[in-house]
DNA sequence: ACCTGAACACCGTTCAAGT
DNA sequence: ACCTGAACACCGTTCAAGT
């Protein structure tokens, strides 16, 4: 076969067929992709510069999954709790792209946007100076993480053998798998919430 | 050759070539360690069982850099501070392993023995139940970041094209490189204890 | 016990050839 | 413009062969 009279791949179709792999296995190769979609490996290459270029279009749809929502009308505290909430709600449906994305850190225009308001968030808290980029940083690491942790396996969690007793304590009230780190992701967003406030009153 | 006297490999030399790798390139893989070691490939495969335990040996040798200090009698702050400095501080001198350290989850004692050192420091400022795992995964998270952040290459953190003012605003005070990543680390330890605090009070 | 070289299955990318 | 098959350089791992 050669030239099809309508293309046989799209972009559409190497993000959803790579998205797929990933949920399944942890992670894609080319030829794998080339095999779900029913195509020769080296024609993908017609629709996409390389592998990182699939990565970003699993990105893109990850961001447009939850997409973020206006948050200039809200107060700083709820303007905040929802943008990180729209970054890591993406990745619930997608977990283990996490820790394939943490590799590059490409910078496209909506990753930037989200810092802008981000910034504008965090003037508007009354923060100024340094402490905008020390601030956007701060609640940067707790989203990565926060998005890492859906792709931790519940292993990780069960408790180890004994002599380790507050370990084994805390592991004893855990809920399992995704409960768990919803609870951790909503307990960790008030502790930020709150040390960012109090970072405020204490006088930066 | 075969056999040799004495062994030409040693775990200490597999790990200080990986890491060099690492350091200079981001990554590293089994032909260029033996070629830096000076031997064959398949010999590396006597001494460890494949790549991940090479990975493994690395994320040991970053703990031991800086070993984690006895907190059992500081009050729980400065308790907690120490432990998220210590994990930190490893990854200052090898900010390239932070991401190839994310793909894979595993659980050596010196990581377990962190992990009940943190739930003890919790117990200790009066965290029970089910928040202790929270603040657990809580803390984690925000560790993880900083520890990834230290890779971050400097681009992303230059000034995007006009369009973004509150972001343009943040990234004009940022001082450079190390300086940024260091200023971060220290505001969000103050903010993730403050908020710690905070969620203490407010009763969880 | 420890090293070597050859082999295998897999990977990302390129390119001439086809329509 | 878009697909194919062959080719290339690289990778992780295994294994028979040597001492």
């Amino acid at each position: 076969m050669a030239r099809p009279p309508a293309p046989l791949i799209t972009l559409g179709a190497i993000t959803d067929a790579a998205l797929d792999l990933v949920d399944e296995t942890g992670d894609f190769s080319l030829p794998r992709l080339a095999k779900r979609i029913g195509v020769s490996q080296s024609s993908i290459y017609n629709h996409v510069a390389g592998r990182e270029e699939i990565l970003e279009l699993m990105r893109r749809r990850v961001l447009e999954l939850s997409p973020r929502p206006p948050v200039d009308g809200l107060p700083w505290e709820t303007a905040l709790r929802t943008l990180v909430r729209s970054y890591r709600d993406g990745f619930t449906r997608h977990p283990r792209l996490a820790p394939l994305l943490v590799l590059q850190t490409v910078m496209d225009t909506e990753v930037i946007a989200m810092y802008e308001e981000l910034a504008q968030t965090l003037e508007r808290a009354g923060f100024s100076g340094r402490d905008v980029l020390s601030a956007i940083s701060t609640v940067d690491a707790f989203a990565i993480g926060a998005a890492l942790d859906l792709a931790a396996p519940e292993v990780v969690w069960a408790p180890p053998s004994p002599g380790y007793p507050a370990l084994v304590r805390a592991l004893g009230h855990a809920p399992s798998g995704a409960q768990r780190a919803r609870e951790a992701f909503e307990f960790g967003l008030d502790v930020l919430v709150a040390g960012l406030r109090g970072r405020l009153h204490a006088g930066g």
